[in-house]
RNA sequence: GGAGAGGUGACCGAGCAGGUUUAAGGUGCACGCCUGCUAAGCGUGUGUGGGUCAAAAGCUCACCGUGGGUUCAAAUCCCACCCUCUCCGCCA
């Protein structure tokens, strides 16, 4: 959520933002609640201080015995009109906050601006494209072979997008959650929690997903509860609501979820396989931190996520997104896109971005810093990483010539299998 | 799901047969005084958000789990909901 006042003071800006974002998003309207809402505002406190001043001299006159009806009549004109006020103030209100709910976050200055992802800058390469002596299989094909996946029984029980890890292929998925969560807790100091995957719709709110994306959630109508869509939303809204000392900062949470998500809309496009999934596994980290060190904490997210990659030895590029890019609640994103040599092309395995205090005025998270002022912290996360496409790039890499796949060396010490032909036990 | 108890400021805790309580008192915290030092004691201050203002001060409104309602007036009365605890039932 953008601060109302900032909107009020610094329109054009805002006006801009919603531009390059492509994002609708009425700013008159809000203009004019805003004023609207200031005005009732204002007559509504007077007519309530004379009401508290008359109350007290109704008292005053009871007690001596003086008739009150007069007044009494009097105040009951006053009262009327604050109940009208009071209804059209909580009416304005509530429209103003559904309104200031739909304005995006504002992009960095930094942030290249463009249309779409053909803006978006590459800024690092790492690694290099692996060579094969032979065709290299995608890893459909290396997954049939090695009886790593059943998507047409995936499909069976759930729908399309919904897949099952067989045998080896399912102790690699385990294995990879359990390795990357290790790494950054032990690497790179995060807390781990563990949180639900059933969330509230203020919970959904409070990061941005809602209102603008109820469409690509999963819902839970009995209950109004939606399936997560990525463990950001539990976890930021870890400390809804709470305010933290500044000496507490920054906190760094990391947390393994599956995550839910319709892709509505998006049907037929780069479904191949493992690409595009309705559920797939996450590892997420997550920083609470001091607002001035955001973009330094942004810088060490992503050198969090990719570590990962280098420890897998797996070749990837990280990618600038461009204002039209950006998710809603974003300030500014890097995508890390990781190599399948299978596929011949580069999947996006992370996401990271500083959502500044966006999320944290919608979901209220604050700080008091050392002179005891409070103030709106800055929210970080990004993916550490999403495993179906790891597990693409992971196969395809890693494929022989005899089409089975040998095991990274730092799967090794988690008891990972090679994937030879004799694997296939069932 | 059923029955009961409870939800008040950083914390504890009073107020709850409506009105000088614009939330008492205590603890903690901050500053000051006093003291050889510490402790004790004394004094002062101590929330959040909105409006007004160039800004600060000041003034003012809102906030006693949440949302409605009754009333000239609600922490206090009424209704609905949420959460916590205890017991029962059901399921793991």
């Amino acid at each position: 959520m953008i601060d109302l006042k900032y909107i009020r003071t610094h329109p054009q800006e805002v006006r801009n933002a919603i531009l390059n974002k492509n994002e609708k998003a009425n700013l008159d309207a809000i203009l004019a609640l805003d004023e609207n809402r200031r005005k009732l505002q204002y007559e509504y406190d007077q007519l309530r201080s004379k009401q508290h001043q008359v109350s007290q001299i109704i008292v005053l006159k009871k007690r001596n015995g003086e008739d009150v009806s007069e007044l009494l009549s009097e105040m009951s004109e006053v009262a009327e009109q604050i109940r009208a006020l009071n209804a059209q103030l909580t009416e304005t209100n509530t429209q103003l906050e559904n309104l200031l709910l739909t304005i995006p976050n504002i992009p960095h200055p930094d942030v290249p601006i463009g249309k779409d992802e053909s803006a978006n800058r590459v800024i690092k390469l790492w690694g290099e494209k692996p060579n094969f002596t032979f065709t290299p299989l995608d890893h459909l094909e290396l997954a049939e072979k090695n009886r790593l996946l059943d998507l047409p029984r995936g499909a069976k029980i759930s729908g399309s997008g919904f897949p099952v890890y067989t045998g080896i292929g399912a102790i690699w998925e385990r294995a990879l959650i359990n390795f990357m969560l290790n790494f950054h807790i032990q690497k790179h100091n995060y807390t781990e929690l563990a949180v639900p995957v059933l969330v509230t719709r203020k919970t959904m709110t409070g990061t941005g997903q809602l209102p603008k994306l109820e469409d690509d959630m999963y819902r839970i109508e009995a209950d109004d509860l939606f399936l997560i869509p990525t463990a950001e939303v539990p976890v930021t809204n870890f400390f809804a609501d709470e305010i933290l000392p500044q000496d507490r900062l920054p906190i760094k949470f990391v947390s393994y979820t599956p995550c839910f998500r319709r892709e509505a809309g998006s049907y037929g496009k780069e479904t191949k396989g493992l690409q595009r999934l309705h559920q797939f596994n996450k590892v997420e980290l997550v920083h609470f931190v001091e607002p001035s060190t955001s973009y330094q904490a942004l810088e060490e997210i992503r050198e969090d996520a990719e570590e990962i990659l280098q420890a897998l030895n797996l070749h990837y590029r990280v990618v600038e997104l461009c204002t039209g890019d950006l998710s809603f609640a974003s300030a500014k994103t890097y995508d890390i896109e990781v190599w399948a040599p299978g596929l011949g092309k580069y999947l996006e395995v992370s996401s990271i971005s500083n959502f500044e205090d966006f999320q944290a005025r919608r979901a209220n998270i604050r700080y008091k810093d050392t002179q005891g002022k409070l103030g709106y912290l800055h929210t970080l996360n990004g993916s550490g990483v999403a495993t179906p496409r790891l597990m693409i790039a992971l196969w395809e890499t890693y494929q022989t010539k005899e089409g089975t796949i040998n095991a990274p060396e730092v799967l090794k010490e988690y008891n990972v299998p090679e994937i030879t032909e004799s694997s296939k036990r069932w």
